[in-house]
RNA sequence: GCGGGUAUAGCUUAGUGGUAAAGCUCCAGCCUUCCAAGCUGGCUAGGAGGGUUCGAUUCCCUCUACCCGCUCCA
């Protein structure tokens, strides 16, 4: 639940994003549109600094994972294999008494376990309705129950609805509650409201997945979607990238891109966007049958034990566990504290119908704790469905065990934007600081991990209107300007430029003063203060240092 | 999609059926030897479309976006 305060510092968040230019509204001369949000220049630099370190940690850094880049729009067999044609629209109905949303195709399920639902199937063993129980009920329990049921409304009249509407209703519980909802005679039975027992309206399709057409036809046969999730375009081309690349189960395959989803409400600032982008990466691996063969066992982690590195006999489950040490190690490298973390590990009855285990990684935003990565076991689902579906095969021909199988996957997802915002969510600070002349004010700074942060180093000259000053600063800006993103400065007072580069989030600020072109002595010659945004404490570096110095910190 | 709230300058907020105000930010200049200093000048605003009216930012309607809830999930 988002207390006040909370709603309050997101908002200081978005306008902060506004202001610097972290994140603007897409479209906003038109009125923005719903679900679509742009970076701007910082938010730009923000987001490539961290894909490039979700990369370089999965790629360049291992030997057992190799990339991919896909394209968004793919076969449409694909969507029907994966199963997003079928799961990606759900039919919804509103309840018009309580205004719930509620999946059409889910409400018998939910009614099987609903107190009031139950107490009316009392009344009615076998589809028999006991008018004096059921009458007793609507004037008595029901009244405190499910004040919006039709039945209690008008308790008389509706029990002699079931006489008229019979013939419709064949003795079943479930045409009993249709018919003891509905208020209007004459209409089509509704489906009563699991939580108040309103009536529903009837069922739309909620299509989660952009459509569109591929050639200029744009008949029904043209049809194609967006991809909804990264991931299947790597089960789809894993054929191609193991008879290329020389790469052994087991082994990975990750992808940094767009995915886009129709969602039903997009919320939370970028939270939920409808154009976002993932990292996901699929880690294929042996299935456990072929380990136990191979090694006489499957690795089983003791209690309250980390994984450690991976070994030959492991199965899934040491396997999965390790993709979630790694990721939390990750985040922990970019910046977000351990403590802003949470790990969940989905009940046997919240997974997916593909999944063995899902651990999801939130993040504790302002406005809740909320998913920032899933990692799922997913067994050999995926491939065995475009195996199907294609009817190309995709096992793979294990040398060491001389057999083939299709492997099973492990697949930590990301969400690049939802990241994004939690970066800045843990870095937002406003800190209260007392100036010179003893006023308190208020210090509004992102403190990013300096690998992350948008621009790494200020460069000022401590005045504008000394040549010497500007034209060495102008120098250092040149040496550090190939190595990585430094901004130059030398608009306002000193204090306001490290006071802007604290709101953009910049770990370091360099001033070029008199010492520096050797005023006050040979041996300060050739030295600037290098001011850190956390401490505000200065330091004095010699100019040749610098590369290195900021090198070594921000990377 | 449904319900509730909101919409004035880059930001935060005034005010008004008759020329829209301020602070901060930003830009230019002067000045300035290390934490949003000072002085001068400057840019910039009532989400969009209709209606009522002599005249609408203000009243009414529609739409859009944002925030909160239902729902969904990377």
């Amino acid at each position: 639940m988002s207390t006040e305060s909370q709603v309050n510092r997101m908002e200081k968040i978005v306008s902060l994003c506004k202001r610097r230019g972290f994140i603007f509204q897409s479209s906003e001369i038109y009125g923005g549109l719903n679900g679509f949000w742009d970076y701007g220049p910082l938010g730009a630099e923000l987001k490539r600094n961290v894909k490039e370190l979700w990369w370089k940690s999965m790629t360049r850094l291992r030997d057992d994972i190799v990339g991919l880049e896909a394209t968004i729009i793919m076969h449409p067999s694909v969507w029907k294999a994966s199963g997003h044609v079928d799961t990606f629209s759900d039919p919804m109905s509103t309840c018009r008494s309580c205004k719930k949303l509620v999946r059409s195709d889910q409400v018998w399920d939910m009614l099987e376990t609903t107190p009031w639902a139950e107490a009316v199937r009392s009344c009615a063993p076998g589809g028999v309705a006991d008018r004096e129980a059921l009458l007793k009920w609507a004037k008595g329990k029901g009244q405190r129950l499910v004040p919006n049921f039709a039945l209690v409304k008008d308790p008389e009249t509706m029990l002699g609805r079931l006489s008229e509407r019979s013939a419709e209703a064949p003795g079943s519980q479930q045409h009993l509650l249709q018919i003891l909802c509905t208020a209007d005679p004459s209409g089509p039975l509704s489906m009563p409201c699991p939580h108040c027992a309103g009536e529903l309206t009837e069922p739309r399709p909620f299509n989660l997945m952009f459509k569109t057409y591929v050639g200029p036809a744009a008949t029904e046969d043209d049809i194609a979607y967006l991809r909804p999730e990264t991931a299947q375009a790597i089960f789809v081309q894993f054929k191609n990238v193991v008879d290329s690349s020389r790469v052994k189960v087991p082994f990975g395959i990750c992808q940094i891109g767009k995915a886009f989803r129709n969602e039903v409400t997009p919320r939370n600032f970028t939270f939920r966007s409808r154009e976002f982008e993932q990292m996901e990466l699929e880690f294929f691996i042996k299935p456990d049958e072929v380990v136990q063969a191979q090694t006489g066992g499957i690795a089983k982690l003791p209690e309250g034990e980390l994984p450690g590195q991976p070994e030959a006999n492991w199965g899934w489950e040491m396997w999965h566990k390790y993709w979630v040490e790694e990721r939390l190690r990750w985040y922990e490298s970019i910046g977000l504290k351990r403590s802003s973390l949470e790990e969940y590990w989905q009940k046997p009855d919240e997974l997916a119908h593909y999944a063995r285990a899902t651990v999801d990684i939130l993040y504790k935003f302002p406005f809740g704790t909320q998913e920032l990565e899933g990692i799922a076991a997913r067994s050999n689902f995926d491939l065995t469905q475009h195996q199907t579906h294609s009817g190309k095969s995709m096992e793979y021909f294990d040398q060491e065990a001389n057999l083939r199988y299709v492997p099973h996957v492990i697949e930590p997802s990301a969400g690049v934007d939802r990241l994004i915002l939690a970066l800045l969510a843990e870095a937002f600070e406003e800190e209260e600081v007392v100036d010179e002349k003893g006023q308190k004010e208020v210090r509004t700074v992102l403190r990013f991990h300096p690998r992350v942060a948008p621009i790494k180093a200020g460069i000022f000259p401590l005045l504008k209107n000394k040549p010497e000053l500007v034209s060495k600063a102008l120098e250092v800006r040149d040496l550090l300007r190939p190595l990585m993103n430094v901004f130059y400065d030398d608009g306002g007072a000193i204090g306001r430029r490290y006071r802007r580069q604290d709101e953009a989030g910049t770990p370091f600020c360099i001033t070029i003063d008199f010492d520096t072109i050797g005023e006050n002595g040979p041996e300060k010659k050739d030295t600037v203060t290098l001011r850190h945004r956390d401490s505000m404490k200065q330091e004095r570096v010699r100019i040749a240092d610098l590369p290195a110095y900021l090198l070594s910190q921000t990377s």
